[in-house]
DNA sequence: GTGGGGCTTGTAGCGGCTACAAGGTCAAGG
DNA sequence: CCTTGACCTTGTAGCCGCTACAAGCCCCAC
């Protein structure tokens, strides 16, 4: 039959949930669907293929405002991809500073546990850190 | 003169704000604060001893449920430390896996970006990558 | 006594879902 | 034809750790 999918079947093609759909199309990030009869919500491959931009973009750690922004994008492939380019490497940016920040995190973390004796409370150099006490 | 301080000195003396104060206090991870006649909270050292630990531990990314564990076995210091190297440890282990994620997906952002030759939408690589027609 | 800063409570919002509840629809099996 | 049960519908509340209001009270300096 014909290339209509109910809203479970679209998000399982897509690699999402249906809940996840249904929030996208409140964000107007999706359409509103079409529907059936008994109110069913319907995707086409088109729609599909917007979820699965949206899906990937999230795998990718792009937030929700720059996706609309791509998909605006996207949908207009004779402009100048500089604004691609921009959200991209911004986002990239975003996401190096997060890991520098986990690395002096981790750093941190795993200088406490090395230093932990594993005997009592008191003695603890974990609790002792972040203590005021020690400090 | 007294070591007493309103919730905007003793939120200052930890490096925190007064709302986060209140809102560790709704959650009880602060004791309900001694009030003065006019209703203001008043804090001892002893309050913001704790309020600088809960501190350093959200810098070190602890959640406020590890924390308030923290807090519990700080409170007992003739108790074994093993629990407490538990949870640091657990919360490192998070932090790396964190990490290895998001270098996974700055290398993937990295690799769009070089790809990007600065054309048309239509040709873009990062919107292509993005794109399911491309997969 | 007045101005303005800080305090009080309560509530809503951030992002990106996720998990309900209460009901409607639909296809398969008896 | 009727029932079962999977799926769909809407609406609402919750997750985390705050943050930002709003409306009103308190307190101190001038």
């Amino acid at each position: 039959m014909r290339d209509d999918l109910t809203i479970g079947e679209a998000a399982k093609a897509a690699g999402t949930k249906p809940e996840t759909v249904r929030y996208y199309e409140r964000l107007g990030l999706l359409p509103p669907a079409r529907r059936t009869e008994g109110n069913y919500r319907l995707y086409g491959p088109r729609d599909v293929e917007r979820l699965r931009f949206l899906r990937r973009g999230r795998d990718l750690g792009f937030g929700l405002d720059d996706l609309r922004a791509l998909l605006a994008l996207a949908d207009d492939p004779e402009r100048d991809c500089a604004e691609v380019d921009r959200i991209a490497r911004a986002h990239r940016e975003a996401v190096e500073r997060k890991i520098a920040d986990l690395e002096s995190l981790a750093g941190e973390l795993r200088r406490l546990e090395v230093q932990c004796r594993g005997g009592r409370v008191a003695e603890c150099r974990i609790i002792e850190a972040l203590s005021p006490t020690a400090g």
